[in-house]
DNA sequence: CCGAATCCCCTTGGATACTG
DNA sequence: CAGTATCCAAGGGGATTCGG
């Protein structure tokens, strides 16, 4: 039983607020959600990136990179002649799955709404 | 019923990840939760900066604009002096807080191994 | 094929000072 | 009190080149 207090995230060095901000970063959401979506067990680099034709590769990279280092997901080398490097989502991802999918539903059903007061707020600047 | 293809959400402008991407903010998050977990119908801009300590006036400025505009928050202008402003919840933030609140219970949950996880990789750099 | 490394722009965001 | 305005530094991120 935690204590309802509004402190706990609330400063700075919280690791809540560490973990969500490599997850919640726009292009992590992306690749997990590519990587899940695909039925596959596996990706590759470049059929990653032929989802993602806005990501730059240095930005895919460093991605990939920091969702390793977090356990999200794995990274298996190929010493192959052309190199194959093989990309997929761990067991803590597929834990996470759920609540992002949640996420993404509700962006779904609302972005309409969401838009919309977007769209009338910016043309009534107050 | 959706087609379950990877196209959804990979295009540049896609408007889920719009939705999203202004959401899973770093601070608009701690925003959110901060109004939640406050227990009160509404708060004040410096009692909202008093439980974000390293956040400079700017940045709570503009995020508290961006909810705003999407309709996760309102914002009521009492004409004093000296002047308040009440920010408050709206229907739309509450439909969403489930999610979060999910959210941040997995992030806590998981925290001590991302971190472990992180650290280990920081020291084998391969 | 899968990156690392370099260069460089330009946006993000802090610090400060000023207003209704 | 609750901002706005301005200036300015740090670093995020693109484009390009090179390497295993």
């Amino acid at each position: 039983m935690k204590r309802s207090t509004v402190q706990d995230a609330t400063f700075p060095a919280c690791p809540v607020r560490n973990v969500l901000a490599r997850i919640c970063d726009k292009w992590a959401l992306l690749v997990l959600y590519i990587l899940d979506r695909s039925g596959k067990e596996s990706m590759r680099f470049t059929e990653l990136r032929q989802h993602m034709p806005d990501i730059s590769q240095r930005m895919l990279t460093m991605t990939l990179r920091t969702l390793e280092e977090d356990g999200y997901i794995t990274r298996t080398v190929f010493s192959e002649i052309p190199p194959r490097v093989e990309y997929a989502l761990t067991v803590r991802a597929e834990s996470l799955k759920p609540i992002l999918t949640s996420l993404l539903e509700w962006a779904a059903e609302h972005m309409e709404e969401v838009m919309h007061d977007r769209r009338k707020a910016m043309s009534q600047p107050e």
